[in-house]
DNA sequence: CTCCAGGTTCCGG
DNA sequence: CCGGAACATGGA
């Protein structure tokens, strides 16, 4: 029995930069279009041409999480006019920042530190199939993000059989704190940046450049910008050149105040177009 | 084999 | 307060 897609219409939305962009880690091809979870409900989505399908009833959720409201092309001409950022943003032109649930991104990210994207997803699809619920999308199986009871409730050892290494601690730690109450990444909402940031950065695993993250992809904090190495090294290579003394915190600032209010879409713009050319050189 | 990946934490100076 | 080392795992 085919489901019946709605339509949305997306102008200045590309879903699979945006799915592939290294913010969100599950979304699988399929077919002429992908599948994933927006938190609990199973979605597939199709894009043609500026028309975006998705399953009828998930419209609503479907444009939040996607950002459809995301006003593009103002971001783009609110940032500055420097050759690598110019090259970036045309690069990614369509992509959007994602509104991610709230501990499934925080989640993912405590898991990211010191792996390879393809590998945080890896990690995803395990916790996912082992420890999250499971749905179908007609005669496809769909795991949710397990729950932070779900995965509080469970040993380190069950998370390192899960490739997580020595993050399954602080994971674990995180978890239990969510999921007694301890921490409520809800109503943190209410807080400001900083304030946000140090609260998150309580969390065991969570440092400053995951709160970033959380800020950016779920928080939605489109000024905030998480330094990774992959930043770090473009600032160096063609911002901060020949800058010597160069911390994250520095590098956090000159971003905020170089690239403007959607600092942190600039940053996913550089981030993305950085990774991309590396794996496009490999194959030349 | 070595190097690196969307870092955080802990420790000694 | 700061720099360095430890921490797991897998792909290039």
């Amino acid at each position: 029995m085919k489901e019946t897609l709605a339509k949305l219409s997306t102008p200045d939305f590309d879903l699979a930069l945006t799915l592939n962009c290294g913010q969100a880690f599950h979304w699988k091809q399929h077919g002429p279009g992908w599948l994933g979870m927006i938190g609990d409900s199973p979605c597939y989505a199709e894009q043609r041409g500026d028309t975006l399908l998705v399953p009828v009833g998930m419209e609503e959720i479907a444009s939040r999480y996607f950002a459809l409201d995301h006003p593009l092309e103002k971001i783009r001409a609110s940032f500055p006019r420097d050759p690598r950022l110019n090259t970036a943003s045309e690069h990614c032109r369509g992509l959007r920042i994602l509104r991610q649930p709230r501990w499934e991104c925080v989640a993912s990210f405590i898991t990211s530190t010191q792996k390879a994207v393809p590998h945080i997803a890896q990690i995803s699809h395990t916790l996912r199939e082992r420890f999250g619920q499971r749905t179908m999308w007609q005669d496809q199986p769909l795991h949710a993000y397990p729950t932070p009871a779900a995965i509080a409730a469970l040993e380190e050892r069950d998370l390192r059989a899960c490739a997580l290494g020595y993050r399954a601690k602080t994971f674990l730690g995180a978890a239990r704190q969510i999921a007694s109450g301890k921490c409520d990444l809800d109503a943190l909402a209410t807080l400001g940046d900083d304030a946000l940031r140090d609260a998150l950065c309580a969390l065991p695993g969570v440092g400053v450049k995951v709160a970033n993250c959380a800020l950016l992809f779920t928080y939605e904090r489109l000024g905030s910008v998480p330094i990774d190495v992959w930043i770090a090294r473009i600032l160096r290579e063609s911002y901060l050149a020949r800058r010597r003394n160069l911390t994250p915190a520095k590098m956090r600032d000159f971003a905020a105040t170089h690239f403007g209010p959607y600092a942190g879409y600039a940053q996913q713009y550089l981030f993305h177009h950085a990774r991309w050319e590396k794996a496009n050189a490999r194959s030349h």
